[in-house]
RNA sequence: GCCCCCGUAGCUCAGUUGGAUAGAGCAAUCGCCUCCUAAGCGAUAGGUCGGACGUUCGAAUCGUCUCGGGGGCACCA
């Protein structure tokens, strides 16, 4: 509807660029939006105000000119001006009741569109580290991300989803070794767990498993483990020394491929247990991208070479530093440790790298807020690299805090509240979850209110928009029960019957969400989704208490069956894109 | 100190990319079930869009400054 308002505008406009009123090397493409008062119809346009100056004319006037060249159009009633210049079209009924049909013949489709030309998408989100369950400040990167691709997905893109896996570095390390600790004392050896080491159950778990499988293969005495080991922070010694000698003492009393093997163990545990997390969550991706490949496949040497065969590297103080200063970063950085070990950023550069070779047209990174410091110089890295870094985009997701009988639940891995992914899932379900963790702006701080989303009643916007769904399935339930024929008529028949102003608002929503999920997708904004679901659900609550459906009257009757049909099909179309089911009771 | 985000009704937030008289939901007050699910609906009240200046036909929206809140500034990931 508005691409078409859109074409008869832009030909009024070359119709008086041709004769002249205006010039013709600066015609526009129109701005049409959304009436936001019935009484200015359906669509607005300000291009008359917008070219006023250049066409040496008063707004008013030259909407005068627009609107006779103005093509004729059977969508469009009338056209009228008014306020300072707006033209206002103001749609026929016809077109209205056309939308019917149509939502009925294109089900889940409707709402879908080629927007994204088949053009291909990368999104990257999640991405914890695997050294532990997922927290709830992930799930809402989760959430975001999942949404935010879906929608790409909806008006065509085609996308790839990926989980960028960080099964290299220190932080592997110190987990294998806490795994090795825990399946140690298991063996009945007593000592002092270091206090940087990970100390959740589930190493309890994945040490007991390796017990339960192996026996005491993998015993060594606490003697032998503690033997020269620099003291830990309560003893008056350093906690990252005493964690990186234990991991060295691993590493020389376990040699390689025992080493390997419970580091494999640990990392493949927990890495299911975030997929089967994830799965629950309805998330999912074509792609887990091993940290470690990108060193194996020889993709940071690469991106190491390439970057310094193009002089932005240099040695100082025996690490290796990106000259990143040059492309607008604060300070450059360390890509290889005096050490002679790779950074983390270092693998990120030939991720990134990798990234553009695959050929995706555009690269969408879901990073937490924390994160955004490291913007500058991924982007620095990818211009250096002669890559465009306008294709990269970062989307920066805000923590989100949960509130329990009106008070902030304090989350720390200490503190006994919940902090798993997994255990708000179980506490408020999947759909409450998933509607209330893209509620927001990204950007903005999520409250996550946990009493309002087990909520049952009105106030909690998921289950008020899950049972207007419910609801139209309940009223046809009931006209079974009561043997009327519902079986809609086809096309627009009866549908001139629908005259009451809820229906013609109901009409105008359904018409929008086509539009809703086009500028949610583009300005990667669920929320807006979010927002439309309610308003939709909440025009139907109101349109139930205000007529009846199950009418004598046979043709009204038929018009307002399709009508709630059409209403059940978007909002489960909406609902879905979200994540969320569309239940038919409650 | 430097950088990023946020200040809109008592609370939580929208605001169609600069448009017409700033909107929802809670909470408050008053109503609506012999009738398709009251897990619902209607009505009333509530505002100097943090503040100042600027940009233009027009600013909650853009720019500069300022005040308040949050976050970030590793040879960690």
């Amino acid at each position: 509807m508005k691409s078409h308002i859109q074409d008869l505008v832009s030909q009024a406009l070359q119709q008086l660029a041709s004769d002249g009123t205006i010039p013709a090397d600066a015609i526009p493409t129109p701005m049409i939006e959304r009436a936001r008062d019935r009484q200015h119809g359906d669509f607005a346009s300000n291009i008359a105000m917008v070219l006023a100056k250049v066409a040496r004319c008063r707004p008013r006037d030259l909407a005068e000119k627009l609107v006779a060249a103005m093509p004729e159009s059977s969508l469009v009633a009338k056209s009228e001006i008014a306020g300072p210049g707006f033209i206002n079209f103001f749609l026929s009924d016809d077109t209205y009741h056309a939308l019917i049909p149509e939502i009925m013949q294109q089900g889940h489709a409707y709402g879908r569109s080629n927007h994204g030309e088949n053009k291909k998408v990368q999104v990257e989100f999640v991405s914890a580290n695997p050294t532990g369950p997922l927290h709830v400040g992930h799930g809402r990167g989760a959430a975001y991300g999942a949404t935010v691709a879906d929608l790409l997905e909806a008006i065509g893109f085609e996308v790839h989803r990926e989980y960028y896996v960080n099964d290299a570095g220190r932080q592997m390390d110190i987990l294998a070794t806490s795994v090795w600790l825990r399946y140690l004392s298991l063996c009945d050896e007593a000592f002092a767990f270091p206090i940087n080491g990970y100390k959740g159950d589930y190493i309890w778990e994945i040490a007991a498993s390796i017990k339960q499988e192996h026996g005491e293969t993998y015993k060594h005495s606490a003697e032998a483990v503690f033997a020269d080991i620099t003291a830990d922070e309560p003893d008056g010694g350093d906690k990252e020394l005493h964690i990186d000698a234990l991991i060295a003492r691993a590493k020389s009393l376990l040699e390689e491929n025992r080493y390997r093997y419970i580091f494999e163990l640990a990392l493949n545990n927990i890495l299911d247990d975030i997929r089967d997390d994830l799965a629950g969550f309805g998330v999912t991706y074509q792609r887990w991208y091993s940290e470690r490949s990108l060193t194996d496949s020889g993709a940071v040497n690469r991106a190491i070479e390439r970057l310094r065969s193009s002089n932005y590297l240099y040695k100082k103080e025996g690490a290796l530093w990106f000259r990143s200063t040059d492309f607008g970063d604060e300070k450059d950085r360390v890509v290889v440790r005096e050490n002679g070990q790779g950074t983390y950023f270092a693998s990120d550069i030939a991720y990134h790298m990798e990234k553009m070779e695959r050929g995706f047209d555009r690269v969408i990174d879901v990073w937490g807020a924390d994160h955004h410091g490291y913007i500058p110089r991924v982007k620095a890295a990818l211009e250096a690299l002669g890559d465009d870094p306008s294709k990269l985009d970062v989307l920066l997701v805000q923590f989100a805090n949960l509130y329990r009988d009106g008070k902030k639940v304090q989350m720390s891995t200490r503190s006994g509240s919940f902090v798993t992914l997994r255990e708000l899932r179980q506490e408020v379900g999947r759909d409450a979850a998933r509607f209330f963790y893209v509620m927001r702006k990204c950007e903005q701080h999520l409250d996550f209110d946990l009493d309002l989303a087990k909520s049952e009643s009105n106030d909690n916007p998921v289950y008020y928009a899950q049972y207007a769904h419910a609801r139209v399935c309940s009223v046809l339930r009931q006209a079974g029960d009561k043997s009327i024929d519902i079986t809609p008529t086809p096309g627009i028949e009866n549908l001139d019957r629908l005259t009451e102003s809820h229906e013609q608002l109901l009409l105008i929503s359904l018409s929008r969400y086509p539009e809703i999920v086009e500028a949610a997708a583009l300005n990667e904004e669920p929320h807006q989704l979010c927002h439309y679901v309610r308003e939709l659900a909440s025009e139907f609550h109101t349109y139930y208490n205000a007529s009846h459906f199950l009418v004598e009257d046979a043709a009204l009757r038929d018009g307002r069956i399709k009508l709630i049909l059409a209403v059940r099909q978007v909002l489960k179309n909406g609902l879905n894109l979200l994540g969320v089911s569309a239940p038919e009771s409650m």
